[in-house]
DNA sequence: CACTAAAAAGACACTTTATATCCTTTTAGG
DNA sequence: CCTAAAAGGATATAAAGTGTCTTTTTAGTG
């Protein structure tokens, strides 16, 4: 239960590797895909994704790539997380109250509303800088 | 992402209905069923499990049926939840640190265990009497 | 004892999601 | 214009989720 599909497992990696690159370095997908193990078609997918929620640049043609969007220190785990993953929900009663059921309150809703909390909580307190240089994440655990 | 499923839903219906009953209350699957509206066949499946970890006793024959094994206040979220869904796992790697990759060690790992526990904690510290009756897990949230 | 009530167990069916792969198209450089 | 690379779309296969059905076991009752 509750677990990240390999999908959200490549995305880490994929983009962890890019933070670990000066920011401005453009990588092949093909290298990306290749130096952390991961399907290059599938990595693909991944990164256009990742394109189109800003957090990583692509150029085409001749040249082309991707490089990081942002500086890895402002890119939260959450983030990247939620962006090919979507979002966070733990119960659908989360999102859409009616589905608790037959009666319009239900004591579990806000457990579910606090798991969810909990979980973006300490997503979004690790960014892709500690993930690629590795100091404080682990200090927490 | 992160989603319990229906029968997950469906198994925390099923056993608050039982906790709000008196405890050695005898109840029917199928009243239970049309009680919080499952399938009746989904929910023996969900119960006979909740039989095996001992969190209900069942009945069978004639005045047959379910009730708690223990007190609700001594049964928590997190049990009724591990109990049809497996453990919370919110990364492979968490229980199989090998499938981190590539690299023995892996920045990523120590945040999944973060993760992991902190939905347990939450999950732990609420008890069926508290989601049956409906004091202290809202005053949480 | 036979009959009926109820849960247990196992097999099966259908749907949805996950996990890719392939092919064509667009964009850009040389 | 030729090549390199990402973007987009369609498709294929496998796994998980969501149930249902049938048969078996267990237990009470007339």
């Amino acid at each position: 239960m509750m677990e990240l599909t390999r999908k959200g497992e490549y995305a880490i990696r994929g983009i962890v590797y890019l933070a670990g690159k000066p920011i401005d370095k453009v990588c092949l997908l093909s290298d990306i895909a290749a130096a952390v193990d991961v399907p290059p078609t599938f990595l693909a997918k991944i990164f256009q994704q990742f394109s189109k929620m800003g957090l990583v640049k692509s150029f085409r043609g001749t040249g082309g790539g991707f490089m990081l969007g942002r500086a890895p220190e402002n890119i939260t785990l959450l983030e990247v997380v939620e962006a090919v993953e979507g979002q966070i929900i733990p119960n659908r009663c989360v999102v859409k109250p009616s589905d608790c059921g037959r009666s319009d309150y239900c004591n579990v809703h806000p457990v579910w509303k606090r798991v969810q909390g909990e979980v973006r909580g300490v997503l979004e307190g690790v960014t892709l800088k500690e993930l690629s240089t590795g100091e404080p994440a682990s200090k927490t655990n």
